[in-house]
DNA sequence: ACAAAAGTGTTAATCTTACACCCATGT
DNA sequence: ACATGGGTGTAAGATTAACACTTTTGT
């Protein structure tokens, strides 16, 4: 069969951080091209010889040299034949989720430039980014409710204020402190430090731990996690 | 910048029909090519100047000529590089519903054959598409409990003991026949009919209706569907 | 009259929601 | 002593789970 295709296949990635109560987007801001100095969601094309994995763990490297603790493929957008407009090319979008807090991110690299956006506060964006942020939101919004991903976005050992504030945010909604504890505590997946947080004011408090290895045994066992609040 | 990339895009769909009480998946048999005569799901090549969507379209009319109730993007398989023996393809896999009671396949096509497997009767497919289709057929189950898309897969009227039928086999769980009843009926976008269908054994059963206009309605006052038993 | 599938209600148990006061610390 | 955020329990309401007999038809 001769085949003549001519579609050229990226990847990007929708990078999320949480840092002061806001839940981030990264972005970069492009070095080369035609749409140079234009802020854009990490990604590039796939090599001939790499799975797409591989292409957004490079990528990601190459271009921000972050660590995400959790990676997941979203979509393929490929139904805009012209949402790049120097050759048809469709893109396999990957959520990918980081505890920003202490993270560093490179200066020097392929990107001109990199920063962290409050998902509220976003720039415009080139290609069809804005399309893909959003789904990636929702994606995150609801994947929240039913995996324990949110400790991927805060430090391994965080106060329960953080994760309830987390959840709060991101879902955009009230929750019962007392009851987001009790139901969270239910689940015999998170547990007490010994260590309290460095508050400066009120009461100090306890670190809590994500035993991620409970999780996945009680997984196993049949257990579905799910935070779900009127 | 220059690109040199050779990587073929192909679309792919895991069609599934109901009949007999039976979660059935529509394979052709490949016509031409090193894969001759193996089975395969419906799929092939993007063209340079068609949608994603387009080609899954154009791809079911070519090789089954049916008419799908429903087609959602399932997942882009490209981590193995060799999942084709002939060069490198990532493929962007569509699941499609069909009602496939009354369906007529065409004979002849692009595909040599076509045909209806029981899933549990699977026969060796071609590729990954054993991977493919194991996808697919978790993310109807669970996409079963969260989104009337049961209705996609039987007839527009149908007996409440189908549709029972449907989500025991489907989830592979046993289900309370009144608790079912109560709970559908419950959402109020399930109607009786004045009809009632041609059993030949018992008590005649009512035809039912779903009505897609009042759960698009209910979905933007914040329903959701939601069926879910132990 | 019997076989076969349809249709139907109630109760106990569980889960969810709503809600307010005391505690430990720093200033 | 006060301001600040941390920590905790209970009761009412809603939802889910378990369960069996009657109805309507064809044979």
């Amino acid at each position: 069969m001769e085949l003549k295709q001519n579609i050229k296949v990226a990847v990007d990635a929708i990078v999320f951080g949480y840092t002061d109560n806001k839940l981030q987007v990264l972005l970069i801001k492009q070095k080369f091209g035609e749409l140079k100095n234009q802020w854009a969601l990490v990604g590039g094309f796939v090599k001939d010889n790499e799975t797409l994995n591989e292409a957004v763990n490079r990528e990601l490297q190459e271009e921000t040299g972050i660590k995400v603790n959790y990676l997941e493929q979203l979509y393929t957008f490929g139904d805009n034949i012209t949402r790049d407009p120097r050759f048809r090319v469709i893109s396999v979008a990957y959520v990918a989720l980081v505890n920003s807090s202490k993270m560093v991110l490179k200066a020097d690299s392929d990107a001109a430039d990199a920063r962290w956006f409050s998902i509220n506060e976003l720039p415009n964006v080139a290609f069809d980014h804005k399309e893909i942020l959003k789904k990636a939101y929702n994606r995150l919004q609801s994947k929240l409710t039913y995996q324990p991903i949110g400790f991927d976005l805060i430090p391994k050992e965080f106060l329960f204020s953080e994760l309830e504030n987390l959840y709060c945010t991101i879902l955009a909604k009230e929750i019962d402190r007392r009851n987001f504890r009790k139901k969270i505590l239910s689940f015999g997946i998170v547990e007490e430090t010994e260590k309290f947080g460095n508050k400066t004011k009120g009461r100090p408090a306890k670190l809590y731990r994500f035993n991620r290895l409970k999780y996945n045994q009680l997984v196993k066992e049949g257990f579905l996690f799910d935070i779900n609040f009127a």
